[in-house]
RNA sequence: GACCCCUUCGUCUAGUGGCCUAGGACAACGGCCUCUCACGCCGUAAACACGGGUUCGAGUCCCGUAGGGGUCGCCA
C-alpha cells in the first residue's frame, strides 16, 4: 500500500506553528515512506474562509518547503459529491433528516448539562417517519450512529483508544441549506483522496471516533489516525498570540531560517536518541510515527534562537547575503552602494557566529555600511575619554605609516602603540572598536579594520578625536 | 459537568523490567580562550507528580489520587 498523507488546514487565519508542525510530520511521513503528501483546504465554512489566509498559509508551507505533491484540494469545490453521499446514506438508511430548530437543540443541551449528562443530541428524530415533519423547515441530515457497543481507533501515536458508542450522537452531515459539515466533508474527501494516514493535531482526537462510523457507514476502508499532542506556549497555557502562535511569516520576520524552524518543530515532540541537529534529508530517512511523544510540548524561543544560530552558521555567505540586504537597505543609517556591500559582504562570517537571528546579523553588520559620523551607543560613548581620543590621534598617524593594509600588518600596529603608551591592548582597541563600529561589541577588531579599509576607517576616527 | 488523552531536570527529550548512581540538548551558573561581544571547549547545579500494588527487581507493568490538556456547534 502506498502512503497517501495529507494537510488539511482551514483557512480562517494565518499557518501557525502548531499547523506548521502538523504539515512537517505529514510530509516526513510520507516522504519516508516513499508515498504522497497532499494538501486540503477546508473551505467549507465560506463566511470564515479568505483568499488571504489561504494565501498566505500556501506561502508559508512554500517558505517550509512544505508544499504539496500536488495542486492544492478545495474541499468547497466538491459540495456536490459531499451531497451525493449523504443523499446515498439517507438512501441506504443510515442516515435521517432532523427537523430539530437550533433553539430547540439549545434546549435539549442546556437540559442534558443540568442533569449532569454529556450535551449530546438525543436521536428525537432518528425514528420518526418523514410525514410527521412540520412544514416550513429544512432539515439537517444526520448520521445514524450506532446505539450500542463500541469504537475502537488504534491510533499510531496515542495506542488504542476506546469509546462508547453511547457518547457518539447522531452528527449533522447536511446543513439545512444543503451543504457539508467539516466532519462529514473531511471523510468524503480522505476517501476521495485515497487517504491512507490521517496525521493531525489531537485536539482531533474525539472526532476521529464519528469519522470512523461514517467510513463504516459507506463501507469505505477506514484510514490509519496518528493524533499528535498540542503545542503549549511557554507557560504551559495554550499557545496564544502572546508566545509562539504566529503566523510563520512572523518567525520569518523575525530573522528565522526555515531550515531551522523545521528542525525544531521535528523535534517538538519527536525525538530520534540524543540527536539535535537533523537536517531535511536525515529527518526522512529517520522520521516515523512510533517517535512521536504523546504528551503536549511547551514552545521554547531559547532553543529555537540555538538552533537558528547553529544554522545561520552553516548557510553560505552568498545565501545569507541575499537574506539580509533588504533589511539592511531599510535601515535610515544606512548606504548600500557597491563598497559598503562589499564590505558588508566579506564582514558577513565574522558577524555570523554572533547572531542568532537575521535580524541581528544585519544589527551586527550595518556598521559596515553605516555613514558617517556614526551614531555611538552609550557604551561605545563611554569607552571615548579624553585619554582614549589622544590615542586615537597617536593611533591615526601611526596607520599612516602602515604599508599593507591587511589585518596582520594592522594588528602588529596597534600592538607596537599599545606597547610603546604602555597600555594593555585593550585600552587602545576598545576605544578604537567605537570610533569603526559605534559599538562597544563587535568581530576582531583588526578585521573590521581591514574590511573597512584604510580610506573608512582612517575617516571614522578622525571623526572622533 | 460528561467523555477522551497526558504526567522523566526550568524547557525539549533518551529510556520499551535488571545496562539508571536516570543520559543528551537548550536555558542557568562557573571556568578556559580573548581586544569587546559572541563562537568553541571544559565543568556545576537540576527530574522519574503522589500513593498503593505486581515482581527477586519498576522511571519502565496494573490500580487509585492529584495536576494538566482536549472535546462536547447546522466552526474547523
Amino acid at each position: 500500500m502506498t502512503v497517501v498523507t495529507r494537510f488539511a488546514p482551514s483557512p480562517t487565519g494565518f499557518l501557525h506553528i502548531g499547523g506548521a508542525r502538523t504539515a512537517l510530520f505529514n510530509y516526513l511521513f510520507a516522504r519516508h515512506h516513499g508515498g504522497k503528501y497532499l494538501l486540503r483546504i477546508e473551505d467549507t465554512d465560506r463566511a470564515r474562509s479568505t483568499r488571504e489566509a489561504v494565501d498566505a498559509i500556501l506561502e508559508g508551507l512554500a517558505w517550509l518547503g512544505l508544499s504539496g505533491d500536488e495542486a492544492p484540494v478545495f474541499q468547497h469545490a466538491g459540495l456536490a459529491r459531499h451531497a451525493e453521499v449523504a443523499r446515498e446514506l439517507v438512501a441506504k438508511g443510515r442516515a435521517y433528516h432532523c427537523y430539530c430548530s437550533p433553539e430547540e437543540l439549545e434546549t435539549m443541551r442546556a437540559e442534558a448539562r443540568a442533569k449532569g449528562r454529556t450535551a449530546l443530541y438525543d436521536g428525537r428524530w432518528r425514528d420518526l417517519d418523514p410525514s410527521e415533519a412540520p412544514a416550513g423547515i429544512d432539515p439537517v441530515v444526520r448520521l445514524k450512529t450506532p446505539l450500542e457497543g463500541e469504537t475502537v481507533i488504534d491510533d499510531l501515536v496515542q495506542g488504542r483508544v476506546t469509546v462508547q458508542n453511547s457518547q457518539i450522537d447522531d452528527f449533522i452531515l447536511l446543513r439545512a441549506d444543503g451543504t457539508p459539515t467539516y466532519m462529514h466533508s473531511v471523510v468524503v474527501d480522505d476517501h476521495d483522496m485515497g487517504i491512507t494516514h490521517v496525521i493531525r493535531g489531537d485536539d482531533h482526537l474525539n472526532n476521529a471516533f464519528r469519522q470512523a462510523q461514517l467510513f463504516k457507514a459507506m463501507d469505505w476502508p477506514v484510514p490509519a489516525f496518528a493524533h499528535i499532542p498540542l503545542i503549549h506556549g511557554q507557560d504551559g497555557a495554550k499557545l496564544s498570540k502572546r508566545h509562539g502562535a504566529l503566523g510563520v511569516e512572523a518567525y520569518r520576520e523575525m530573522g528565522y531560517l526555515a531550515d531551522a524552524l523545521c528542525n525544531y518543530l521535528l523535534r517538538l515532540g519527536w525525538g530520534h536518541g540524543d540527536d539535535e541537529i537533523i537536517p531535511r534529508a536525515q529527518a526522512v530517512e529517520w522520521f516515523d510515527l512510533d517517535g512521536v511523544g504523546r504528551s503536549a510540548s511547551r514552545f521554547d524561543m531559547a532553543k529555537l534562537d540555538n538552533l537558528n544560530g547553529h544554522y545561520l552558521r552553516e548557510t553560505p555567505d552568498a545565501e545569507i547575503a541575499d537574506l539580509i540586504s533588504a533589511r539592511l537597505e531599510e535601515r535610515p543609517d544606512v548606504t548600500l552602494d557597491a563598497a559598503a556591500r562589499q564590505r558588508v559582504g566579506r564582514g558577513l562570517s565574522g558577524v555570523k557566529a554572533r547572531a542568532k537571528t537575521l535580524v541581528d546579523l544585519a544589527d551586527g553588520l550595518a556598521f559596515y555600511a553605516a555613514r558617517r559620523p556614526l551614531a555611538m551607543n552609550d557604551k561605545a560613548q563611554a569607552l571615548l575619554t579624553d585619554e582614549a581620543r589622544g590615542l586615537m590621534q597617536a593611533l591615526a598617524s601611526a596607520l599612516d605609516t602602515v604599508a599593507d593594509w591587511t589585518e596582520e600588518a594592522l594588528e602588529a600596529a596597534v600592538r607596537e602603540l599599545a606597547e610603546q603608551r604602555e597600555v594593555k591592548l585593550g585600552a587602545v582597541a576598545q576605544p578604537l572598536r567605537a570610533a569603526l563600529t559605534g559599538s562597544n561589541a563587535s568581530p576582531g577588531i583588526f578585521e573590521v579594520l581591514a574590511i573597512l579599509g584604510r580610506e573608512e576607517a582612517q575617516a571614522r576616527i578622525k571623526d572622533i578625536c
